[in-house]
DNA sequence: TCCTCTATCTAAATAATTTTCATTTTTCGT
DNA sequence: ACGAAAAATGAAAATTATTTAGATAGAGGA
């Protein structure tokens, strides 16, 4: 667990000065990561030794332990806060995306839900078939994406991101089948309406989707993924980057519980890539 | 310009002494960043004074403020060096796809080339038409996610995963048009030959892929993307992330060199899904 | 060969951190 | 509300880490 985590986990436990000091690692990281014990104990208005004591109460074996720890946090987790840039620099705008991608990932897998994920894993990996439904630039790409990863590990899958269809196999849909579906907002009530065809018809209904959402209600299972959203219009949603890192995640962990089955496909589809057109046997998996 | 980068830049002109610590550093940094001046000093088989001098070298104030660059590159960047790990605990599985996926970002940030995205984005904002070509789960991604971002700032774009659709609009290119493609591996020999034929018709060609490859030399501009994969054939190419990323920058660009005309786009596409359905305005554009 | 410049060291000085111990504050039972 | 025990805190001393200053050795050039 990083250090800042730990921090957010024993506000509560912290005495009076304890609390100063975490106020200014958490509101003014720049200048904790690079003060000495004395500045920092002079702003915090305590004494060293306490500073130094707050150190160890957080599992660090010295100050400078305490700002190693502090600053390899820092480096993704921190500049969250800071505005991006209106810079139009090209070297500026990506590194604004590049932090920004980075850090949504960072969030994301702080609030990570490993026996939530576990679980779906569980449940694709034993549908009798998988529909994937999303709607949209980005969830459709979400829902292109599960069935690029799944079916290579001999799963079924079928992915829509249209609306008809999905109603039509939300309702063709069987007990032994599930449905998985994305929306960034929680608020694609096409969705919700397909979810509920879905639970209907008896199918397990997956959502990845913003938590008590309308999306997030309809569903049984509920990987929840909330970030905060910059607000230049132009630079939409780091978020994509953390749905992405979650169907690999599923997608991984649905490959390992049937790890021979999975194996055998990938083989085969390689082969078939190799064979075709690859003969150093390079090629990545689909381009 | 992060430390790391640094050192590897001035390699050529440290001393001995220097030499060694930068090994060190480059090494075992996990000693390094937990490590006093002293005790690196002496793996190093230099006097304290000389650590001292190589930090002051790397535009350092101290060694102080030398740990804590070293700490904020490597938490990012050094962790590549370590084999992924092979359980498959979800918590396991999330933190190795996600460390990785941060860590393809950093690399790419670390090379990239923003002249050439600058000189990208010129030329897709001024194409009358633009094509976004890409076979296979990823690079078809990437042509989807080239449409879903341009044509919002009112550039007019068609993507297509199909090849023999991608000849045929290749052929039915005009030199004011371009071609954009994107291969993974930079062998996918179709789109050399979509390439070709668009470079025949008199359109610009762009590619994102790998330097040096079929399809880069394939193209009028290349954007150069080359990360090592890991060889967990259940864990494809963290490679994505950096690709999203890199169309991300470019419609960036590509909206600031006609802002007025993207915010217009913009609104419009906006105001119709809040009148569609999102009385509350925090639908993000495009779920 | 000798000089100069640089790299490097040792030792001293300084600065930072931690420990010890005394004092204050808080908590909790009566 | 009172007092004892426990916890929190700070001052000063001790320790440790870092930097500076000055000295020395070695490389390269006249």
């Amino acid at each position: 667990m990083d250090i800042l985590a730990r921090i957010q986990n024993e506000q509560g436990q912290f005495s009076q000065s304890e609390k100063r000091i975490a106020d200014i690692l958490l509101n003014d990281f720049d200048f904790a990561v690079n003060a000495s014990i004395v500045e920092l104990a002079e702003r915090a208005e305590v004494s060293p030794p306490t500073v130094t004591r707050f150190c160890r109460r957080l599992n660090c074996q010295n100050y400078a332990d305490f700002k190693v720890q502090l600053a390899k946090t820092m480096f993704v987790g921190a500049r969250y806060l800071n505005p991006g840039t209106k810079s139009t620099e090209p070297a500026d705008v990506a590194e604004d995306i590049i932090t920004k991608a980075q850090n949504a990932l960072f969030l994301f897998h702080r609030a990570f839900d490993a026996a939530a994920a576990q679980s779906v894993a569980d449940i694709l990996s034993k549908s009798a078939m998988i529909y994937a439904f999303g709607s949209g630039g980005n969830s459709s790409m979400i829902a292109h994406e599960f069935q690029n990863r799944l079916f290579r590990l001999g799963l079924r899958i079928s992915s829509s991101t249209d609306h008809h269809m999905q109603m039509m196999q939300a309702a063709a849909a069987r007990p032994e089948d599930s449905v998985i579906g994305s929306s960034f907002s929680g608020r694609n009530m096409e969705l919700v309406r397909a979810f509920t065809m879905a639970r209907e018809a008896g199918a397990t209904t997956i959502a990845l989707t913003q938590a008590d959402s309308p999306v997030a209600k309809a569903a049984d299972h509920v990987l929840a993924i909330d970030l905060p959203e910059g607000n230049n219009i132009f630079r939409p949603t780091s978020t994509r980057f953390v749905y992405l890192a979650l169907v690999d995640i599923l997608a991984n962990l649905a490959a390992y519980q049937n790890r021979a089955q999975s194996t055998v496909t990938l083989r085969h589809i390689k082969h078939q890539l190799v064979a075709y057109r690859d003969e150093d046997d390079k090629q990545l998996l689909g381009d």
